[in-house]
DNA sequence: ACTACGGTTGAATCCTGAA
DNA sequence: GTTCAGGATTCAACCGTAG
């Protein structure tokens, strides 16, 4: 049982990641979107969303492939803003199996007029090879529960429960989870609190820092 | 106020309906899947889903950007396996507003162990210039009943309520809706139920008879 | 032409206090 | 203790305008 974490560019790390050893995938790379909150503005960094995006995610889903063994699955959040680029890039590696609409709580801004108020997000679930779900059959709209402000420490936070609710679907206790956008260690916290192991890279210093804090308070992390 | 429908292939009927005429469009088009229900093989012939589908949309698309009045809307009906073909030809005509998620109440069949069971389907909706929405802001994940199997005229046929909510949300009455791929009518009756003009296009034959015998029920139907 | 910034909706949920 | 009503809070935006 472990936990590794990485404080690079993934595009780095994956290279020295063995052929075909990671069971799982859930991960949630940026969305390309140059979104930057102007609601919390004073609180988190932009994004970036720049040309450098696409090579971004076409680089670390080509990695992704490699890496995964056979029969396992992957998860990569998405906005349907760039769904098509997505898609298209994720169907180039693996099998397109659903795509998964998480449904929040609430609703976002935008265009306050001639828009409807933004509610869902996107998730491409798929595999290599081919690997049944556990726990019963469940639909592709799931509801979860947006991650409270006040406790948020990354601005585009995932709920771990959502991440965990992956996490049991499509491993076996013990298996090791990936995320090349550890972001603030979501996917971790979910993979260690059902008994997984777990490899996440990070770039952002900030990020790195508060996932090594969260998960070391679970259990002792490698680097 | 009139309704007028045409038993024709929608690329041949609308190059002589007039540019800027059209108040809203709302229409389902062939999915691209080779759709054939399991269940109820023989009450429906196959939707073809061949190379042509492809042309079909693209030639489709641009005339509806044409006859479209300026300050208007559409709304495509379009399943998640080709969003990615769907999206990339409506923006190409049109400004993309949203991606609505139809949320059904019961999931449909495909693979049962290794997918997620399909209870959604997604609405292109965008604008030709700029409209607004009337009745307050909507959440973009909306809760309809499907129209079950027994009173199904149609093999991919949408609630009515559900057309009558974006006819409403939309347009004004008297306005005219076109549905280029009218199917069962289910748009026209919607249309019809809240006081719009309608102009449909079916190029089947069994369909167009049955759209045809279910308006003049309503109203008086041109051809 | 760009970029940066201020202002804004409605809905779901949580919190607080009273009945 | 429990329920319920009312207020507070928040939002993987986007428009319009100013510089």
């Amino acid at each position: 049982m472990s936990v590794q974490l990485h404080h690079e560019d993934c595009r780095v790390v994956l290279p020295s990641v063995p052929s075909e050893s990671i069971d799982l995938i859930v991960t949630d790379p940026p969305y390309l979107m140059d979104y930057k909150s102007g609601w919390r503005k004073e609180a988190f960094d932009k994004i970036v969303g720049d040309k450098d995006g696409h090579e971004l995610i076409r680089t670390s889903f080509a990695e992704m492939a490699r890496v995964l063994k056979q029969n396992s699955a992957v998860y990569v959040f998405c906005s349907w803003h760039h769904v098509d680029f997505f898609k298209r890039e994720f169907e180039q590696h693996f099998t397109l199996k659903n795509l998964l609409v998480w449904v929040k709580n609430n609703t976002g801004p935008g265009d306050l007029e001639a828009s409807y108020a933004p509610m869902h997000e996107l998730v491409l679930y798929g595999m290599k090879g081919r690997r049944l779900l556990k726990g019963g059959r469940t639909p592709d709209v799931i509801r979860f529960k947006r991650v409270n402000g006040e406790s948020m420490i990354h601005p585009t936070e995932k709920p771990v429960d959502l991440c965990r609710f992956f996490i049991e679907k499509s491993s076996e206790p013990g298996d090791v989870v990936l995320d090349p956008f550890m972001g603030s260690g979501t996917t971790g916290e979910a993979a260690l609190s059902c008994d997984r192991q777990f490899i996440g890279i990070e770039i952002a210093a900030n990020h790195f820092m508060t996932s090594k804090a969260r998960l070391s308070q679970i259990q002792p992390v490698l680097f």
